[in-house]
DNA sequence: CGTTACCTTGAATCTCCTCAATACACGTGG
DNA sequence: CCACGTGTATTGAGGAGATTCAAGGTAACG
């Protein structure tokens, strides 16, 4: 089933792929929240080296190891965990297009977390040599990045919540639910379809279960009808049920204000 | 115990407590990373209008509300924490003097978690309209925020790693040897001898335990002779021993880079 | 001197983990 | 083309780990 992907992805990449254009740029996807100036917009597609391509279950960034580059998400999952010397290993966070990876590699001097592949994954290349210019002469993209920061750290706040308070039924109903409205965000679903590329393993890995009991306790969130979920194939059927089963609220999720 | 504790601080203050000069000003306590310049070292005395003492046990920002300032603790220890409905809640964090405490609400709209006084504490006040001035004037510190974001991160990343996979014994062995050296870092050890502000209540909020497991634990964990702790009086007899416990390399915690 | 907040301990119960085995889809090499 | 290995999903059984309920203890406060 996660071959079946594979296959696709594979196919529809023909060897030397065309470097995708500004408009569909990293950081522009923040267009979502916010348009940029033409001038910022000039800025980014300057900042921009190139693209990176990773297959899925490839290495993208290694904890504990530097990068000079940031990059951000065109297409595909990633994947953000860190692990523990004897194998166990938590999942810290998804990445989905139009998000960015490795800024703690330009902000300390080594990545706290590593970064793999989920599906065959294109990245943007920002060099960190460049981050400087941001920094000094738009403001504005600067501001973003804090943003993006704070960002980050509410999904690991909510992920830590559901980690360390609530049980199986409701972590696996509070992180499908998550996922499913992130991937809507950056337009990955068809209705209530979604090509969910995450295995028991891997979402276990997510939740802190052991892979059985998370299969078991996902076999009872089953049995509620709110969601179907065969192989990569994900469809949502009743999302609010979904949400109340996490016992979530879902996050104001507005636009930046403009301090 | 903990009334030791309030008992000090309230002698130590008296009523109209001189503001602090800047010298002792939050952002300047980074120079723990890094120096400011002198017209850094202007901005941010500008920035600062004032300060808020804050009881232990009382309110300091609140989730889903918003804020008109973003605040860096001066003196004493703060939580931080998510709550869900029914009564549960995780800590997601500690601050500790120099910690910035309130960039979402500044960022976002609102809060995402809530931030409580562990101690009688003082902030420094920093008026998130000032911010955007920061941000076009000073790039430096502009970065700066940016790290401190992504420092936070880093920090509910090892939680987050910690409660999802470490078993009781590990958890509780990695967030005090945290805790003791995030005191050590902000000035606060004695030798090694630390007042730690923190009830088991609120430790098994931290680890994600019911309090009863979590005390059973720490029973357990006193057992190896790597510490003392007795009311909010601790300390460190073999921290070497005690990350190993943790299962827990320390990071390499370095100067900030200069891109 | 009663109240409150925190720490401690035991016992019963439930959650979750590990071990183990099966099943299915797929890709590879013979 | 088939046999085999690999990766993933599923299920059962027994035991370790964590929770809840309950009770008692201490120190500080009013």
């Amino acid at each position: 089933m996660g071959d079946n992907l594979m296959a696709k992805a594979k196919a529809a990449r023909p060897a030397p792929m065309t470097v995708t254009p500004c408009q569909k740029c990293p950081l522009r996807r923040l267009k979502w929240y916010r348009d940029f100036t033409p001038e910022e917009l000039k800025f980014i597609a300057s900042f921009k080296s190139g693209e990176l391509n990773v297959r899925a279950g490839g290495n993208i960034l290694l904890e504990n190891e530097n990068s000079s580059n940031l990059y951000t998400v065109l297409s595909g999952w990633v994947l953000k965990y860190k692990a523990v010397e004897d194998g166990r290993r938590q999942v810290t966070n998804y990445g989905l297009p139009g998000d960015l990876i490795g800024l703690q590699a330009s902000v300390f001097e080594a990545m706290h977390h590593s970064v793999e592949a989920l599906t065959d994954v294109t990245l943007c290349i920002l060099p960190r040599d460049k981050l400087w210019t941001l920094y000094e002469k738009f403001a504005g993209l600067a501001f973003d990045m804090t943003w993006l920061g704070a960002r980050e750290e509410s999904i690991l706040g909510e992920y830590l919540l559901s980690v360390g308070q609530r049980r199986a039924s409701e972590r696996l109903a509070f992180i499908l639910h998550d996922l499913f409205s992130r991937a809507r965000r950056a337009g990955l679903t068809q209705k209530n379809r979604l090509m969910l590329p995450v295995t028991q393993y891997q979402l276990a890995d997510t939740v802190g279960f052991s892979l059985v009991h998370t299969n078991k306790a996902l076999q009872r969130l089953r049995q509620t009808g709110c969601f179907e979920w065969v192989g990569t194939s994900f469809e949502m059927l009743d999302e609010n049920k979904l949400a109340t089963l996490a016992s979530y609220e879902p996050p104001p999720d507005k636009v930046r204000p403009f301090l």
